[in-house]
DNA sequence: ATAAGGTACTTGATGCATCTTTTTTGACGT
DNA sequence: ACGTCAAAAAAGATGCATCAAGTACCTTAT
């Protein structure tokens, strides 16, 4: 679904990291999950060391963290880095659909309008996992459109790190999740930043309420074994 | 000067990662730099394992690329790509002026004081190293007030790829770099966020000329070798 | 002198052995 | 049962050997 920086020649390491993402954007991985890296290393059946690189660039981004020097796992996240993940991607997200406003042509809101339908489906069908991802390659398009690929993988790392928290909250949410996006694709062909910057913060604000829910009152189950 | 995430334990490849931070956002490399794994693993004393995993974090940050896959350098910046990381910091230091003037202390204040201070000294004493780093360090500092984490890393992340582009701008700019700085430390002891976030605004827009001036006209000069 | 072809070298990628430290586990005593 | 402690196992860090692919250089024939 969501294709990453092509530009990096395919390496094992870019080949486990971009599976590695994928799975956390998922939500195949929960807060407190443990990674070791000769159980990956199996998984993938390669050696440690393209492992070790993914990894490596995982804590990087800050989608996993070394709780202590042998224990890799992923985090937790406070309600206030949740708040403070949700302001900046007000800030960002409202700058790229302000952007592709200005610059969205027929087929990229067609494009949209694909995304929005399939992504209707996906939730009258209960397919909570493609829901998901439908719903991310909906705001990664707003970036892309906007021609704007540094403010396009911050805002992939962000969700990197939202990916575990996000998994059950869907549910919850249900159509919730998607409903703004509709005026988002309105103002988009009005050509109207203002309106296209304001429906998608409202789709940040009031879409994401279950997430925020579910950090809050913590759907604490217990850390699994890798 | 700029601590990072203090978070991580300490290993062999963090202090490379650091220490190669530290040079890129010195601008002790210049864009088309190429590097060298073998060479700086006896730079550092070190086997080339902890250089790669440095290498690849730094990859991953974009702030070195891979022109092939052998051949490790330090990348141009096109205009287009100044722009938008010009326009993500106008948002995103926006946010942490804002935040930062509704919650600095006078301990913090006064800290943001010494620092321009320092600057101040630095740029009579014609140090353009020391300007540098200090002017970085005001930056930084908001989001810090602000107490926006995940902020500081994006922003440190976007200071890191524009490092190698700024090292002779700043002889050009002078006082222009930290003249914008002044009223930002008003709108702070007034608790103004909206004068704190056009302040810092305006010392992106304005004191950032020189930089892409450089982009633009390129002060080109034949890649070196490492 | 020049160009083609091939050889040697450079260099990152990968795998693996080993080291140190942490984590786990289970025995023991309270 | 529970906590403590020590031995054993686990796990990441580091170093290094080797691989493959790309680059540069040198030979050789025209």
């Amino acid at each position: 679904m969501a294709e990453f920086t092509i530009l990096e020649h395919e390496n094992l390491n870019s080949v486990v990291y971009g599976a590695l993402c994928d799975a956390l954007m998922q939500g195949r991985f929960q807060p407190g999950d443990r990674l070791k890296i000769r159980d990956l290393a199996e998984q993938f059946g390669t050696s440690v060391t393209p492992i070790r690189d993914a990894i490596l660039r995982l804590a990087n981004d800050e989608a996993i963290t070394f709780r202590s020097p042998r224990d890799i796992r992923i985090p937790g996240m406070a309600e206030s880095r949740y708040r403070e993940i949700r302001a900046i991607r007000i800030r960002l997200e409202g700058l790229a659909a302000e952007t592709a406003a200005q610059l969205a042509t027929s087929a990229d809101i067609h494009a949209l309008e694909v995304i929005l339908r399939e992504n209707e489906q996906a939730i009258e069908a209960g397919d909570r996992l493609k829901g998901t991802q439908l719903n991310q390659a909906f705001h990664f398009m707003l970036p892309q459109i906007a021609g704007l690929p540094v403010l396009n993988n911050i805002l992939r790392r962000l969700w990197l790190q939202m990916g575990p928290h996000i998994s059950d909250a869907y549910i919850q949410g249900g159509r919730a999740m998607i409903d703004h996006h509709y005026p988002v694709i309105e103002a988009l062909k009005r050509h109207d930043p203002a309106a296209a910057s304001m429906a998608i913060v409202d789709d940040i604000l009031l879409g994401g309420k279950p997430i925020l829910e579910r950090i809050v009152h913590g759907a604490e189950r217990p850390a699994r074994r890798a």
